[in-house]
DNA sequence: ATGTTTCATGCAACCGGTTGCAGCCTCTGG
DNA sequence: CCAGAGGCTGCAACCGGTTGCATGAAACAT
C-alpha cells in the first residue's frame, strides 16, 4: 500500500532506525545520511504513521473536544479556535457532540481516551463526581464550568454582568430583570450573585429559562408586568426571543425597553435592532483551553485556573431611559 | 498505566490471543472462558486499543471532516449529524477548518490519511486535479461540489432556485434580481444556471458577491439601481446583509422588494422580517455522506452520486408585489 | 602510540493488539 | 475401537514505528 519505514531504509541502504531517528530525532544522524533519507523518503511519498507512532512514544498528537451541542451558536468560534491552535502545535482533534446528554458526554470520553493525549470539556454536563473518576484515564482541562483541582478555563460573567448593569443603570434604568439560565448552569449562578452585589439597582430575577428563543419568547409577559425597563438575558439566543415577544406586544427595544445579551453569538450582530451583548472570549478560551492542556499532557496536571475578562459591546438594544 | 489485552489474559489465566478473540470474534471462544474473561476485563477497567487494532486490521475506525470554515452557520449541523451518525457506527471523526485555504486544506489531509479509514470534504476549495491525486491515498466522498468519477452528496439548489423563482413569480414579481457568490464557487452557478433557464422571468444578475453580511450590505444599491423587485441572494447572510442595507436606503422588505436567501441558517429564523429561504439538508447530507463513505471504504471506491432535494421554507421576507 | 571521547549507525526488544496455523480434546459415526 | 470432524486454545509472526544499548570508526588529548 502506502511506503512504510522499512521501504525507505531498504531503498536508502541504511536501517529502520536510522529512518526513524531522521524524523524523529535528525540531530542524531549525519548530515548526508539524512538529506539522502529524506530524498528517498520523499521520493516514496512516505509519511511516519502517527498511530503506529503512538504506540511507542504513548502520545497519539491528538486531543479530544467535547461539547454540548455543536449547533449552538456559542461553540463554533471556539471550536475553530482550538482546532487551528491545536493544529498548529501539530495536535489534530476529534470533535464530539453529546446532545447534552451526561450518559453520552462519558460513554464518549471512554472510548475516547486511548486516542487522545487529553480531552477539552466545554460546558459539561457530567457529574462533578463523574469527572473526578475519568480524570484518572485521561488529562482533562475544563471550560465554563468550575471543577476543583482540575485545570479550568472561566469565562467571567459574574464581571460581564456588572458590566451590562452598569451600561444599564448609566442609561437612567434602575430596575432591572436578570433572565436566569437553566437550574444547574454554573454561568447562571454567576451572574446572578455578581447582580445581586451590586448598589443602586432594583433587581427582580425572572426564571429558570429554557436558554434559547423560545425561553425568552415565553418570559416576555413577565418582564412587561416587571416594570423592568432594563433586561439581562442569559444568552443571546434568550435576548433576541425576549425582543420578538416584547415586539408582539407591542413593546419597543430599545425605545420602551433595553436589552443586553450574552456571548456576542453572529445572530446578535444580524439581528434588528443589533444586541448589545456581554461578548465571551470564546476563540481566546479554545486557544488557552487547548495551551492549558498541552501544558497538563507534559507536566502532569496543573490544577491552574485561568479566568478570561468579558467584554461589553454595545449595539442598538439598549438606550436610555425615557422618561 | 491502564490495563492491556496481556494484563487481562494473564489475570484470566489464559493466552493474549483468545482475549483478543473474545472482543473481536466472540463466537470462536468458549461460552465459559468468554463471560470469564469479561469478567476480569471489567474488573480490571479495560478497554481495546483502537490505535493498536488499526496497525493490523488497517481499519482506524476514524473518519476526518474537512469544512472551509467552522463559523459559518451552514457547517455546525452538518458537523453534527455526521459526527453523531458515524458515533452510532462506531467511528470517531476529526473535524478540521481549512479558513478557505486550499494550501492547509491539501496538508491536512496528507496528515490525516494515515489516521482516519475516510475524508468528507465539504465545499472543499482544493482544485481537481488536487483531489484526484490525493484520492490514491485515502477514500473521499465530497459534498457540494462535483468530482467527475468520485463518490459525491450534492444538495440540489438548482431546484432550489427554482422553487425561489417560481415563488416570487407567483406573488407577481417579474423583474428578478439574482446575487451571486464568489467567482469558483459551484452552488452559485448552478444557481445561475436555474434561474437562467426558466421563462417569464426578467433576470438580472449581480455579483459576484462575497458570501457574508458584508457582500449583501454592499450590493444594496445596485439591486436598487437594477428596479428588481424580487431578489434571490447566495446565501441567507448575503440576504441580511441585503436586507439591512436595503432598510438603511429606505427601501422595505418585504412591503417594496422580496428577498429569498439560501441555507435557512438559524439567524435567518431569529432575524426581523423573518427570512424567505431555500432550505438545504445539512443535516441529511451529513448522515448520507458518512454512509457513503463508509460503504465506499468497505467496497472499494463506488463512484456514486446522491442529490438532496432541497426546500422552500416561505417566512416574512417575500410579499406580493405592490402595485 | 595509546587511551578516551564523540559521532553515527545497527541490533533487537517493545508498544498493544490481530490472525494463520497447528495441536489438543471431545464427539460422532461406522 | 478407530478415523475423522469440529471446537477451542496456544504459538508466534506481524502491523509501523521507537529507543536503550552495543559497536565501530574517527577525532582528540596525552
Amino acid at each position: 500500500m502506502t511506503a512504510t519505514i522499512r521501504d525507505v531504509a531498504q531503498a536508502s541502504g541504511v536501517h529502520v532506525s536510522t529512518v526513524s531517528r531522521t524524523f524523529s530525532a535528525p540531530h542524531l544522524v549525519n548530515a548526508e545520511t539524512r538529506t539522502r533519507v529524506l530524498a528517498v523518503a520523499e521520493n516514496l511519498g512516505y509519511r511516519p504513521n502517527r498511530a503506529a507512532r503512538a504506540l511507542t512514544t504513548g502520545r497519539t498528537h491528538n486531543l479530544g473536544l467535547i461539547v454540548a451541542d455543536i449547533s449552538n451558536p456559542f461553540f463554533p468560534p471556539l471550536i475553530k479556535a482550538a482546532q487551528a491552535h491545536a493544529r498548529a502545535r501539530d495536535y489534530h482533534v476529534f470533535v464530539a457532540d453529546t446532545d447534552e446528554d451526561p450518559q453520552v458526554e462519558e460513554e464518549l470520553i471512554q472510548t475516547l481516551t486511548k486516542q487522545v493525549d487529553g480531552v477539552l470539556l466545554c460546558s459539561p454536563r457530567l457529574s462533578n463526581r463523574a469527572i473526578e473518576r475519568l480524570r484518572a484515564d485521561v488529562p482533562f482541562v475544563v471550560v465554563n464550568r468550575r471543577v476543583k483541582g482540575m485545570p479550568t478555563i472561566l469565562m467571567d460573567v459574574g464581571q460581564g454582568a456588572r458590566l451590562a448593569i452598569e451600561h444599564l443603570t448609566r442609561l437612567g434604568h434602575r430596575r432591572i430583570a436578570l433572565l436566569s439560565g437553566p437550574g444547574g448552569s454554573w454561568t447562571s449562578g454567576e451572574m446572578r450573585e455578581a447582580a445581586a452585589a451590586m448598589d443602586g439597582v432594583d433587581l427582580v430575577i425572572l426564571g429558570p429559562n429554557a436558554p434559547t428563543e423560545q425561553g425568552g419568547l415565553a418570559v416576555a409577559a413577565e418582564v412587561i408586568a416587571s416594570g423592568a425597563t432594563g433586561v439581562l438575558a442569559y444568552n443571546d439566543l434568550v435576548a433576541i426571543g425576549l425582543i420578538e415577544g416584547l415586539y408582539e406586544r407591542g413593546v419597543r427595544v430599545p425605545g420602551d425597553v433595553s436589552v443586553v445579551g450574552v456571548d456576542d453569538i453572529v445572530s446578535g450582530r444580524l439581528n434588528r435592532p443589533k444586541l448589545t451583548t456581554v461578548a465571551m472570549p470564546t476563540a481566546a478560551a479554545g486557544r488557552m483551553a487547548v495551551d492549558l492542556l498541552l501544558q497538563s499532557v507534559d507536566d502532569g496536571a496543573t490544577p491552574t485556573l485561568i479566568t478570561l475578562e468579558t467584554g461589553l459591546v454595545v449595539r442598538e438594544s439598549t438606550a436610555e431611559r425615557r422618561v
